[in-house]
DNA sequence: CGTATGTCAGAAGGACTGACATTT
DNA sequence: CAAATGTCAGTCCTTCTGACATAC
């Protein structure tokens, strides 16, 4: 049992967290942010708060909110949707999109630290195993929820 | 970039969390709980509480009112140290190891369901990729903090 | 009418900083 | 006396559940 693959990942994963957050807090942000940020943006402005909140892992008053907070500080936009009185769209500011993007430019620089002088066939072996476990991983919790 | 490994790393520990959360709640304890018991444990008991605070992460008066906590849940114990008197040794129950030792099996499980179908050969070296990875973020970590 | 959507109100949990008594 | 140890007090942030107005 050497060659466990958990713990590895539990290490590997708060050592990210390590390395990401300080950059996270130097654009005024912290993770969970970022992870909305990320979910509104992919979801589009049609998915509604509800859905939102849903994919992120939170209640709707959670979400409801944090966006009421994340609109005072510039970084989201309330929309009241046409299709549907009730809902509301979430869009992000030109300010949360750049934000973003820096964001997303240091996961990259991240990820070219990370595997600075691994062959490209050992990293695709490693990515083909982490993939392995998590199917594995998705089927279990599926099964038993 | 197809074969990125820091959001698999990031999306298998997501899951790793979701598998184990309900069997550490099962056992009446979430993974704060489980770090903190285990870093008493590997400490042992002449190991001070500033410096259990310091290895979790946490500030000592926390530390402090969640020993309090567990103390009352049957947890922990506290013992006047007789090397320091300002010292108090830290020592887990009975109950508590019991409850460590089933979520050790639980976590050995995952680790036996998430290998499954992957050979020896492939598994190790995933493993050193993994290693290698964290040894490379420490290092950056280390060198600009 | 029953359901979906978003929000308000109140409460709980977990963390921090600053101040403090005790011991080294 | 200065430093280390653990704790108290007060505060803040994040999240939850239950109740609610509005729209479908």
């Amino acid at each position: 049992m050497a060659t466990a693959i958990a713990p590895k990942v539990a290490t590997l994963y708060e050592l990210q967290t390590a390395y990401l957050e300080p950059r996270f807090r130097q654009l005024g942000i912290n993770s969970a942010t970022f992870q909305m940020l990320m979910t509104i943006y992919a979801a589009g402005p049609e998915v509604p708060q509800a859905e939102i909140a849903r994919r992120l892992g939170i209640s709707a008053p959670t979400l409801s909110e944090t966006v009421r907070l994340h609109i005072t500080r510039g970084l989201l936009e309330q929309i009241p949707s046409v299709l549907d009185r009730r809902r509301k769209s979430l869009v992000l500011t030109k300010r949360a999109k750049t934000i973003l993007t820096k964001l997303l430019d240091e996961i990259q620089s991240l990820e070219k630290q990370l595997v600075k002088g691994l062959g490209n066939k050992e990293l695709k072996a490693a990515g083909s195993v982490l993939d392995h476990c998590a199917t594995r991983l998705e089927a279990l919790i599926a099964n038993q929820s």
